[in-house]
DNA sequence: CGTATACTGGATTTGAAGCTCTCTTGATCT
DNA sequence: AGATCAAGAGAGCTTCAAATCCAGTATACG
């Protein structure tokens, strides 16, 4: 349902988010995240074309947000590198017609809610529940 | 989001259920649903190890329903060619710890969200709704 | 029986997504 | 200016889902 590439593009942005002081390279986001460091060089590609971020080039250079985290939200990211595509037509050949029959319907509202969700939730709201702790996955408790 | 395949085999189960009077053929059902003969042939090999259709063979055969479509899910009909693949553990590397991290938790409740829709929803609702149309998306009104 | 019908199963091809490699462009620091 | 660092960009490889093809097997009916 959600292809690496969107998955790999929102580690990413969440790593820079919850990086505050200057930019982060690929090198160092690769590490971070786990992605191979040359798929992700491109999917920064993809996420500078959209404005989500800008890279600096030269020695202490990388990637950095272009909005603060509050304002960009999971869809913006996901859209900008494996858009959602919601269902809009007839999926089949028949041309002459524009209502969706029940089963799309369903489909497309299967969409729609999580589109929704998207739009609700920002990069800042999963840094802030993070608190303290740095890996993507949190540790397991201390004791 | 959903493949072609689970789209697929959507499309001929609705088929299927629409249809009362004895089995449709591969044949019958790839021109209801508009999906290649031969790669709907292979779908409904899989629905048949799922046991949610039987085949049968010889003249006059086809496929049928193994149980009243008031009585399958959708998320049955996906799992059996595309399981929704729930989001349990860690996507990363790191092997010792259990938790979601707030990004992952985030995604896997969207899975979620979509698995509780495709589970509340019968081929029969599909049926009914679509009322005397016969095509699975909807011809234009009348007027 | 024999034949036409229709599912079953395996092998193969195609195409798109995922991933790598390499070269180029631009920025920083001696 | 020259060296180095890091993003940008294009070409090629790999893997897997999508789709096709072909031979095999079971069933109904005359």
């Amino acid at each position: 349902m959600i292809s690496h590439t969107a998955e790999y593009a929102l580690r990413a942005m969440v790593s820079l988010a919850d990086h505050t002081h200057g930019p982060l390279t690929s090198q160092q986001l690769a590490d971070r995240t786990q992605v191979p460091l040359g798929y992700l060089a491109k999917i920064m590609q993809q996420l500078g074309r959209a404005e989500l971020v800008v890279g600096q080039r030269g020695p202490h250079g990388g990637f950095s947000l272009t909005r603060p985290p509050e304002q960009i939200t999971i869809l913006e990211v996901v859209t900008a590198v494996d858009p959602i595509r919601r269902i809009t037509r007839c999926p089949l050949g028949l041309p002459d017609h524009q209502d969706l029959c029940p089963l799309h319907r369903r489909l497309d509202s299967a969409l729609a809610s999580v589109e929704q969700a998207f739009t609700e939730t920002s990069l800042a709201d999963m840094v802030e529940e993070t608190g303290v702790v740095k890996p993507l996955c949190s540790p397991p408790p201390k004791r």
